[in-house]
DNA sequence: CATGAATGAGCCTTCATTCAT
DNA sequence: TATGAATGAAGGCTCATTCAT
């Protein structure tokens, strides 16, 4: 390993990176399928060869590109709960989660959540990675629903699993609404006028009758 | 007149036909933006000119196939109440909705409406003809609501219209579900589940705790 | 030749008639190239198929198109000179006779002058036609020259036809001017004044009459 | 730097010149809407892509070519009159510039000159540059005109502006009619031939000197 | 005569990928 | 590593002409 060839490492490196955040504001201000080879490699004042030193493929940089957005979308859940006194009602720190979604997604962006909402109906892309990032969502969405249930505050006959499941996919048909309503869509309250919808069902209570 | 062809024209509209159920058949089996007109009119076995003979564009087929997908999904809705006795619960008659809906777009066909969903999100096709359709489905939503309240099966704080809103927009959301999750996914019994689990909330009851 | 006979003829001409008045009227509202067969049997309201029954080609229709307007351009010079006492000085026949031909060709319309120019200088169109058609103004053009040579009131070194031949060049040369300076360009004013200047040249030395 | 590639960089200014070259000549044989972005890749034996790495738009390359053409032009213009000696006739000037003018053009070739003649009338060229150039050819018009007027030699009752308008439309009379009677036409006898007469009504009257 | 469906070459442009330098 | 010229298939669409009815 000789000096020159660290420089060489650290500047390719440097190309890489400059590819990579040009395909990023792209993806942030664009269509999915407005972004082309030419005009992240113009950006990044790099040549088209060097895309291809770098990148097996526009497709394979689309890859690490959600695999982030899911990264930074995963951050700052995990020590929420804590940031809550013990008394808090479980309902009042599911919705205060729910802003927190809502409030990370619309930092993000809308133009790069619509573009993750229409890769994943598209197909081009991995929706491996997207699927690993609702892990910690799902993770905190169950987390929430035991404390609901351990405290007597939630009831259900549904298995905890399937119950989460339900409402990730409340919070992402809320997204999706978004993706297709923005501009005329108010995110955060809509979807905490949902969850408080979806959640009433959960409140424990002294009635009787059961739905078939 | 006897040069009007009554043969040609019986000919021409199979040619328009064949056209048709190609782009049909394509439109199912790829995705959206796959479909060329090179690829329709090949596997049509007919000319480009000839396309543009009976479709002004590639975008106006599309429309036609979606308009057609949208026609069939409204027709059946209409009488769909008068069927039910009137001592049905409401909550019954509401998920065997979500039931017939859900059916409904079964048969249709997966591949047409996750077609249909990206290309909301995709913007590129008309939302005109989606949004007329919901129309009829919010229809059938409100009138099932305000059959429950006026009965004094549901109760709720939140204007109708808003309720309704809610309600399509989960409606949307596990069909958008479906379209990513599609085959592992069991479309009809997790909307039913899911709506059993927004109904519920809406039930009539004796608890005082409102939340907020 | 049966009545039914003499019935067809007469709607075919009828036919072709529409087809030509439809021609002609896209020849003068749009350019040569925007003009399509398409465009003509749709404005006439009759097939394509007719189209190619009555003409041979598109070519040949415009070629019709042409002569037609060339014989309108000559109807009316025939008797022009006549018009006027034998005392009118020739440089005052000469200029109203360049004030007759501006009205006519923009009474004849811009749009079909244009045309016309544009197709003889792409030579998509026959020249022969438009040929024809100069040479009655060049008949014109030398009956005055010669009444003012021999009235003693121009004078030249160059021959008759020479002569003729370049104010014919002027004519058309203004002409062109309109065509690509419209409508910034006042036809009839410039091309006065350019003939003005012209026939001063030939004016013999010792004659004082200064036009108007 | 020795990825700097200086051969490719040859190679490549090679096949961008093959392109010109071809489209150059097919602009010259061919009638300007009759060349394609396929002929001309055909002719320089290069592929399609290869086009537009080369130049943005089929336009884009007839753009340069009418530029080159008006660049070529504008040349030899600038120090025309200083060649000659002060006490040459106004008049001799005046022609030896349109003689000049003629050769240049012909020079060029008429291809191209009809080519632009016919853009400008077909308006699908910009006009910009070709406007640009004459300003050149305006400016020596006006001069000798003025030097004419200031030498005694010509007498006008025209504003200058006006009247070199007036000469300009008569060049580009000329030219026009050498593009449609092309090669019937000769272009720097007739040229000449047209100026004499014009001139001839600018002189001074008591002037004896008769041009040759 | 009239019809209009059918043709297919042609149009300009885009773009992911390759490879000699 | 880096370059960027070169590729060529593919994209949607136009249009003069033909021909079976």
């Amino acid at each position: 390993m000789t000096y020159n060839g660290e420089k060489r490492k650290i500047k390719a490196q440097y190309t890489k990176q400059k590819i990579y955040e040009s395909a990023k504001e792209l993806f942030a201000s664009e269509h999915y399928n407005d972004i082309s080879v030419d005009s992240i490699v113009k950006k990044a004042g790099v040549s088209k060869g060097s895309f291809y030193v770098h990148y097996a493929s526009k497709e394979a940089l689309v890859n690490f590109l959600i695999e982030d957005y899911v990264a930074k979308i995963d951050t700052d859940y995990i020590n929420f709960i804590h940031t809550f006194p013990k008394e808090t009602p479980t309902e009042e720190l599911f919705l205060s989660l729910i802003a927190k979604i809502t409030d990370l997604l619309m930092d993000i962006g809308f133009d790069k959540i619509q573009a993750l909402y229409q890769g994943q109906i598209t197909k081009n892309l991995d929706t491996e990675t997207v699927t690993s990032h609702n892990r910690e969502i799902y993770k905190m969405f169950s987390r929430l629903l035991e404390r609901g249930i351990e405290r007597g505050e939630f009831k259900t006959d549904m298995p905890l699993n399937i119950l989460t499941k339900h409402l990730m996919m409340a919070m992402r048909g809320i997204t999706y609404e978004w993706c297709i309503r923005y501009p005329n869509f108010d995110y955060k309250t809509e979807a905490l006028t949902h969850f408080r919808l979806l959640l009433k069902g959960l409140r424990e209570r002294n009635t009787i009758h059961e739905f078939k």
